[in-house]
DNA sequence: TCAGTATATTGACAGTCTTCGATGGATTTG
DNA sequence: CAAATCCATCGAAGACTGTCAATATACTGA
């Protein structure tokens, strides 16, 4: 951090800085909203498993899944779940197996309301 | 999760679903990389601070900030510090006061390094 | 030099997240 | 029905995060 010198006294202490309030112009529902956004996809795991589900277009299942990313299986399948919870992905059971798939509805929308979030941001 | 009628029995049980392994395009290091661009973005009270510091082109005095958002001086300085470690913001400071401002390339970088990411889950 | 002010840092606490072994439910095959 | 398989859930341990009171640091003005 670099250090000015003192220009001119134009603020004295005890002042606020500036004479406006700067208020955000994200409100705090807004930014909980794309936290959330950003929160879901801030995870290596997570993002391998959607990428994954997304360049499969057919459906994938859990095993398969398991064998792609670095973790053990109860760990799978909680990461799925909450993809699946926040409505990213969905699956379907075939006898023993599950088969995931990507929402691609659902995936556009959450990259919409990020890539709006990132322009708010200047 | 829907639940399907075991159709044939062209699979059988341990076996691997696919013939093929299916490996994720993004690598760990990759996935490591978006993860910490999405994780610094991911705090409302961050995202609050980069949006005023990126609105307000002049620096921002850390009172400003303070009253910007909800939680106390000790925390907003917390904050301001993992956005200033990680390169988006800087400042300067000024006798008593600090003025923080955006570094514009790094806070572009950042969004181009997270939509790139965001490009390639599908 | 001293008291006062703005900001940073420390330290402690509480809450959340990630992980995995153990277990359970569902299903299929023999 | 019994044994095996796949997947989900539970429960606990450890790591990490966010917060703030207290304190430290740096500076200013008197």
């Amino acid at each position: 951090m670099k250090t000015l010198p003192v220009l001119g006294s134009e603020r004295r202490r005890g002042e606020r800085c500036s004479g406006r309030e700067i208020r955000p112009r994200l409100t705090p529902a807004e930014a909980e909203r794309l936290t959330a956004d950003l929160t879901l996809l801030a995870h290596p795991v997570r993002l391998q498993l959607l990428e994954v589900l997304a360049r499969y277009e057919g459906r994938v299942c859990v095993c398969d899944l398991e064998a792609a990313v670095p973790v053990k299986q109860p760990t799978v399948s909680h990461h799925l779940r909450l993809l699946r919870e926040a409505g990213l992905i969905d699956c379907e059971r075939q006898g023993l197996w599950a088969y995931y798939f990507v929402n691609r509805a659902a995936l556009d929308h959450l990259r919409e309301r990020i890539a709006a979030g990132l322009d708010r941001l200047g």
